[in-house]
DNA sequence: CATGAATGAGCCTTCATTCAT
DNA sequence: AATGAATGAAGGCTCATTCAT
């Protein structure tokens, strides 16, 4: 049995790599094997075609964010605050290149715009990151209707914080991060 | 007012279409044309080349959008929570077709993630309206740092609603977004 | 408006000449277009795909092949035996380069064998010759079953002439073509 | 009797079946093996390349359509129009999935039109049978151009049968061959 | 013997752009 | 001011072939 000199996974964590770089249009096929220092058909040994990639990428990156989202904050231990206030470091300290990275999924929100299948993979995702926040909030907040809303806030600044490009009025957006765990948690 | 819409400003607008429907990629001059009902050819009597319309397009709508952001929030009098909750409805209420809509910025916005000119207009926007939010915020909030944290939840819920999937726990999106718009006020 | 340098039908007569030398499979785009002269994607302008211009080919020959045939045997007048030999010679003098030629018929013979919709055509066309060839035998052949008979030899000759590869124990093919003619109109 | 087959002539018997589906351009390496059950490179273990097969593919249809056709008639005895009566049976039952079927022969027929080299063992093949066909007519023609004439007409119809589509005025095609058969052994 | 992997030429198609009219 | 026509650079995919194991 040959070695795989580029085996299936790699080209799907380039092509994760590229996703969020560019969004899926620029996930080509050639750029991936450029990447990889191999020929374009080679690509074609692996994978029926371009979408079973794309598809394929989209599979991989729903198991690996589920599976190390609660994982990592679990593993701390902790009462309810302790284990968000974790959660909050971890986020904040997200790598771009990792394939759990933001830009990939930055990248994977907005092809979900236009894309259906990826909506439902997007939705499964969500639901399962804010079942776990609703968990923690709710074990110091009473009030479902203000865990919501914490969920939502904390959730939304998690992703919008990458998309917005403000100036904090003087303030740096580390500083500015940290003010706003403060509130959430209050 | 409606500005008496040019030819030129046609494919502008045109443009903007597609960029909310599919991202820069899918601003396609033969497409353009079509939908115009002109041929692919005269595309070039009023742009030099793609990257010129799509130039255009950005410039547009950052006018646009700050055009109308403190006007229309302004036109209504009353204190700075009557604004800021009238500023709330109509960003509830933001329309999908309009060329300032929801679906053209966040294309912008995901765009701005892979090209440097784009972040330039995108910051200047966001300023605008932070600017806008923070004079309103602090109408009747004294501490500095819980007008920032307020801003940055009010802006970042505003982003993030459109690419966030869950559920909401039986709740519908809008009695969620209604009870994050009193916790933001109170 | 401009004048087309490469009119459509140009492609097509290309195309059946192609068709004619290599089959289907021959007709590729690239050599058409090399062969006209111009740009491989110049060919794009008038055809949506490769698979239109086969489909337009094969609706070209069937109209030019059906409408020529009577018309040249006709137009001399005579009775029916008189137009039979006629029909004859002009089969026998079937140029090969000629779109309506026997080499673009033979491919469209062979085609026919695995493709459902060149069986539909080629029917038509057949069914069309063979009731004229019927009107002819008829009119000196009393019996039906006469007719029928000297109409399917008839029409094999002419096609498996091109396809049969033997030495004719000293004759040459025009011989042993005036031979079966005669035998044919006994 | 069937002789024991080789793995090698497992990819010509394969190969066989598929230039009479789709010609020689769907003899691919790739569809032989999945065919066979088999990798993609295992194909060249046993042969050069793709051409190789293709020759190996031609000789062994030569040869086996050659040693069959005598043999099967001359098994009967009888005489001259005895054995061409039983000629005519044995063609008309022609099997399509057989090496030695119709369909191999007629894709052979129509490569030769645009291979030099396959026109050589057609030649060989058509002379052979033709002058089997000449012996039998022979033997109650005491015109050799008579006989010249049916074994053209004879061997026309038998190629012609398969690629002719048109319907035969209320008869069915055997009805028509029969009438053929008895015309020609007048 | 045969496989898994990879190469590279070749083909179809798309699309921004150009150009003559 | 715009069109019909054509160009050429990509990009996706197929397939014969090679090669190490």
């Amino acid at each position: 049995m040959a070695v795989a000199r580029t085996p299936r996974q790699a080209w799907i964590d380039e092509g994760l790599r590229m996703l969020a770089t560019g969004g899926p249009g620029a996930v080509r096929v050639e750029v991936l094997a450029q990447a990889l220092g191999v020929s374009r058909g080679g690509f074609y040994w692996y994978f029926t075609n371009r979408e079973t990639l794309l598809n394929e990428m989209l599979d991989f990156w729903e198991h690996a964010v589920t599976a190390a989202v609660v994982e990592q904050v679990e593993s701390g231990g902790g009462d309810g605050r302790a284990r968000l206030d974790r959660l909050f470091t971890i986020v904040a300290e997200f790598g771009d290149g990792a394939v759990q990275g933001i830009d990939v999924e930055l990248a994977i929100r907005d092809w979900a715009r236009r894309d259906e299948l990826v909506v439902d993979r997007l939705q499964r995702v969500d639901n399962l990151r804010m079942d776990y926040l609703r968990s923690l909030f709710a074990s110091f907040c009473p009030d479902p209707d203000d865990v919501e809303v914490r969920c939502v806030l904390t959730y939304s600044v998690r992703i919008a914080r990458h998309l917005i490009t403000f100036d904090h009025a003087g303030r740096s957006l580390p500083e500015v991060m940290a003010l706003t765990r403060t509130w959430l948690l209050r």
